[in-house]
RNA sequence: GGCGGGUUGCCCGAGCGGCCAAUGGGAGCGGACUGUAAAUCCGUCGCGAAAGCUACGAAGGUUCGAAUCCUUCACCCGCCA
């Protein structure tokens, strides 16, 4: 599989592109310049961000040039969403999400080297332009005619929350980027998630009405799962690539309960596995679910291209210890305490409520809601269902290392910390 | 600038003076079934042990009593200018 737009596309990479026999001939004939912009909505990526950075990723290894584009401008502004508009951000904190995202975003790809990807911030060229000449020079090339026809403003002028211009003019500042790298880089392709196509296009078509250029786009689809969810949501919460936001364990356990029906495809998407490899894998996991070979290899693959081979080793063998069908009881200190880092934990003491206990690991939002939860039958203590609203924690149930493991419902874990473990004689911590 | 409509819990959406912590759906959470999967079924879903407290865009007011009525403000939508 040498064609790299044939393995993107054996991937599940390839939502849409503009003329594919041209953009094919274009990625065989030499190196070509490629971006993909980022936004800073937030203090860190995020799961779909992910996709995009190993397309990048990909073609950058195929030979290609990346520009990888963080959005200090157009992160002021705010991609219209379908549903309704932005809270504005202010400067100060945009430039601080983007200098983290800049950075987050380099291990990612190689930034030194023979062929280094760029990073670049399009605050550069539109923080010095002046309203009148981005109207002159930019907004006489849009027809409000097409920009009406992208999903997301048809959708906000259905709906009863309209639009603001800021938001309206979203597309016109995307669209300058890619002329901007055009002229600058020689930038001749954009990738994006296909909610982006609009976006994509309106640069594209700039690209065209002012230098009289044919540039290309690449699309990645949306991930759904079997229920035509998004993926990279975990209890409501996104998915992020920050070790702050998203635990390394967290993580790992989110791709590791990925559904069985997903699991092949998402393989394709994040790992280098070659097809014989995924085919492996699938057949393994039609054989003999239970292994769940394949989302051991998915969770270890993905983490480790996220997190790094250390901190995915930690968190394997945190889950092995936590989830083996052993009586985590018999575990030893060290055992512990080294799978008690990787969860999200909480200082606890001897003789205190249960209820409080499930709160102060993060279990529970609530005393309310811890007790809901103790009456529903859906908490244990080191392994032991404990169904009494009014239990308390006993010295007999700090386990060595001073740990006390939490579980709410199937597989939420956390770890109570006693501060001075009482000496139980035989085994407790050596430190 | 004028006239009219709107702002409800994580989301959608009912309620239009007491029976409303607020119908219903979705999401979430727990249980059963399993494989730390999917589907399905059941339960649950503001805070508080309770008294009670906080909540229906914001602030005031009327009333024994307000998400529901009045006033002002903010924001959104539509039509007209």
């Amino acid at each position: 599989m040498t064609d790299i737009l044939d393995e993107l596309q054996w991937r599940g990479l390839v939502a849409q592109t503009t003329d594919e026999p041209a953009l094919r001939r274009a990625l065989a004939e030499g190196p070509l310049t490629v971006y993909c912009g980022f936004d800073p909505t937030a203090p860190s990526l995020h799961f779909g961000n992910l996709v995009q950075l190993v397309v990048l990723r990909r073609l950058q290894r195929a030979g290609h040039r990346v520009i990888c584009l963080v959005g200090g401008s157009t992160g002021l502004i705010g991609d219209p969403r379908p549903t309704a508009e932005r809270m504005l951000k202010t400067k100060e904190q945009t430039a601080e999400w983007v200098a983290r995202i800049e950075e987050q975003v380099r291990p990612f790809l190689a930034t030194e080297g023979e062929n280094p990807a760029v990073v670049v911030n399009n605050l550069e060229w539109t923080e010095g332009l002046s309203a009148l000449d981005f109207l002159r020079d930019v907004g006489k090339h849009f027809r409000v005619n097409q920009m009406l026809r992208k999903d997301a403003v048809a959708a906000r002028l259905a709906s009863d929350e309209g639009i603001s211009y800021t938001e309206f003019s979203y597309q016109l500042l995307q669209g300058l980027d890619y002329l901007e790298l055009y002229r600058q880089y020689g930038c001749t392709l954009q990738t994006g998630g296909s909610d982006q196509w609009g976006n994509l296009v309106a640069g594209a078509d700039l690209i065209h009405r002012v230098e009289g250029a044919s540039v290309h786009l690449l699309t990645t689809p949306l991930l759904t799962d079997s229920g035509g969810e998004k993926f990279g949501k975990s209890a409501g919460n996104a998915i992020w690539l920050s070790a702050d936001m998203t635990s390394p364990y967290a993580f790992y356990q989110y791709w590791l309960n990925v559904e069985d029906a997903s699991v092949a495809r998402l393989l394709k998407v994040f790992t280098d596995l070659d097809p014989q490899e995924v085919a492996e894998l699938e057949r393994a996991l039609a054989e003999e679910p239970w292994k769940r070979a394949a989302h051991r290899v998915l969770a270890s693959e993905v983490t480790t291209l996220v997190h790094g081979a250390e901190a995915t080793a930690a968190v394997r063998a945190a889950s092995e210890a936590l989830f083996g069908r052993g009586d985590p009881r018999a575990l030893d200190a060290r055992t512990l305490r080294d799978a008690a880092a990787e969860l999200p934990s909480g200082p606890v003491t001897v003789g205190m409520a249960l209820v409080d206990v499930l709160v102060a690991v993060g279990l529970a939002d609530s005393r309310n809601a811890a007790r809901r939860t103790l009456g529903e039958g859906g908490a244990s203590v080191n392994g032991q269902k404990v169904a009494d609203p009014e239990a308390t924690l006993g010295p007999r149930d700090v386990l060595p290392g001073g740990v006390v493991l939490l579980r709410r419902g199937r597989k939420s874990l956390a770890a109570g910390l006693v501060a001075d473990a009482p000496a139980e004689p035989d085994d407790v911590s050596r430190g």
